[in-house]
RNA sequence: CGGGGUGUGGCUCAGGUGGUAGAGCGCUUGGUUCGGGACCAAGAGGCCGCAAGUUCAAGUCUUGUCACUCCGACCA
């Protein structure tokens, strides 16, 4: 009974404080720590390798799109950032400066980049002259320094990693079918690969990228309730390209301006893999970036036998492909379960006497913690399937909060009972006065979140009752 | 940037009225254990965030400073 309340006491539980929840996984399962540096964190090996499979699943969909990678300097000079105005004015209240070169003031100061669309503009400029040099789709992994002021782990850090891809193309239709593709494959990705179901639309004008024609999102939901912009996709027209003066000559031999977009998923997608599928006993993690995908636990391991049985059985299943790691230490085996599950690892593998003895082993998933046994002659066979129905479980549960918890409503009143009495989102139309939205955040604390298209012509506007334009996605954001 | 909280072994904290530092967990070693966070024994580990000041004497009192953290305004 004390062992049941010291498991319980290990992180606080979900529902009674979710920010430290929060917080209190991604200590425990060491996937981040407070680095002395402010508003930074040190990612752990767990964290991190959490993130290299990130990158690895986005990274594979990018070349295959025919992405190239590419490395952008960590500075941009004060007059490059500035060429762009309203780029320079979204970014310059949280930008880091680099005013000095060892003792020496710099002639021109240095900003840490917050987001590198003018040194790409820059390159860009450079290294196209005609139509046969176009599309160009770079990409880049790097981090990026935002000054900002409040921080928490994953979600908000002073320095976060990501990767921003910068393309561009002769004609505007290209652009924006790049722009959209992207869209549609950051949704894919964390559908299928985090099992984060995710709504996708367009951004409002107040809430677009700076400098951005036109930005589109996909939002997930956290089990607070609460939104997560968890990737953005943006078309940038030919501003940027007028701006840096990246022109090209086309067939015709006229110089034209090229159309550009860019677009980024961040080290945020971790802090959104916690809140969506984490529970009170730690994290979850979808099987395609689970670091050990397939843990197995000795009991009993002093005895004859059972460890090599243990290693034998390791060794099928790393053969099979999976990531699989066998705790051989010597912790006691309720320890080790505790601990991966902490560490949200999908499957656990618990091979003792008594298995051995009948030629199988006990199966625990982590999600629904159910366990079956499984003949060991089997098992190879039973994982892929195991683990798929696990991510399937995973993707299901998601989509069914969030969709239960998007409220359709038409009446202001309504609007802000239901924005203050139920976690989730609302869907309401909108006339597009920036006023209107202006007054649901002031009142409500909701943003817009997307455009989900345009509304009927029936419908009036949630604020100000005009006749409605867009069908519009609110909530309350990370 | 405004408001609150906290700084004492790796972690969580205890140290009325000033007298030179303690517990639990963790760690190390040895042994017994092992199907939901084991037990016994022996160890290691701290100029008490930093700096001034008061004092014969400062985790303890004063002032300043820094850091972290939580809550609000701005943001992926």
């Amino acid at each position: 009974m004390s062992k049941k309340q010291k498991m319980v006491e290990a992180i606080t539980p979900r529902d009674e404080d979710f920010t430290r929840w929060y917080t209190d996984i991604c200590m425990r399962a060491e996937l981040c720590s407070y680095s002395t540096v402010r508003g930074c964190v040190i990612l752990r090996p767990y964290g991190y390798a959490i993130w290299e499979l990130i990158t690895g699943e986005l990274d594979r969909r990018f070349k295959k799109t025919g992405h190239e990678n590419v490395m952008m300097p960590l500075f941009i000079p004060e007059s490059l950032l500035q060429k762009e105005k309203d780029h320079v004015e979204g970014f310059a209240p949280e930008v880091a400066w680099v005013t000095h070169g060892g003792d020496e003031e710099l002639t021109e100061r240095l900003c840490v980049r917050p987001t590198s669309e003018t040194l790409f503009c820059d390159h860009y400029a450079e290294v196209i002259e005609s139509w046969r040099d176009l599309p160009k789709l770079y990409n880049q992994w790097v981090s990026v320094v935002r000054w900002e002021k409040t921080t928490r782990p994953f979600l908000r850090t002073r320095e976060f990693f990501w990767q921003e891809g910068h393309t561009a193309h002769a004609t505007k239709e290209e652009a924006m079918e790049e722009t959209l593709m992207i869209l549609n494959l950051y949704e894919e990705f964390y559908q299928t690969a985090l099992a984060i179901p995710v709504l996708s639309g367009e951004k409002s004008e107040s809430e677009k990228f700076a400098g951005a024609v036109n930005t589109y999102t996909i939002e997930a939901m956290m089990h607070d309730g609460k939104a997560l912009q968890a990737g953005t996709s943006h078309y940038f027209g030919n501003g940027f390209a007028k701006a840096f003066n990246i022109q090209y000559a086309d067939r015709d031999n006229r110089l034209q301006y090229v159309h550009q977009t860019s677009w980024g998923v961040s080290s945020r997608s971790i802090g959104g893999i916690i809140m969506v599928h984490g529970d009170d006993d730690g994290l979850v993690l979808p099987p395609a970036v689970a670091p050990i995908q397939i843990v197995i636990i000795p009991i009993a391991q002093h005895k004859e036998g059972v460890l090599d049985e243990a290693c034998r059985l390791k060794e099928a299943v790393k053969e099979a492909g999976f990531r699989v790691k066998l705790d051989d230490s010597d912790r006691m085996p309720g320890w080790k379960f505790a601990e991966y599950e902490m560490k949200g690892v999908p499957i656990r593998l618990e091979l003792g006497p008594r298995d051995i003895a009948q030629g199988s082993c006990v199966v625990v998933t982590r999600d629904n913690r159910e366990k079956t046994v499984v003949q060991l002659e089997n098992i190879i066979e039973e994982l892929p399937g195991m683990l798929n129905d696990l991510n399937k479980r995973m993707f299901e549960n998601a989509n069914k909060r969030l969709t239960s918890r998007i409220y359709d409503v038409s009446d202001w009143n309504e609007f802000v009972q239901t924005m203050d009495e139920k976690p989730g989102f609302i869907r309401a139309p909108w006339c597009k006065d920036p006023d209107c939205e202006a007054k649901v955040k002031d009142i409500t604390k909701a943003t817009s979140r997307l455009i989900e298209g345009a509304a009927d012509k029936s419908h009036s506007c949630i604020v100000c009752n005009r006749p409605a334009l867009q069908m519009v996605i609110w909530g309350r954001a990370y």
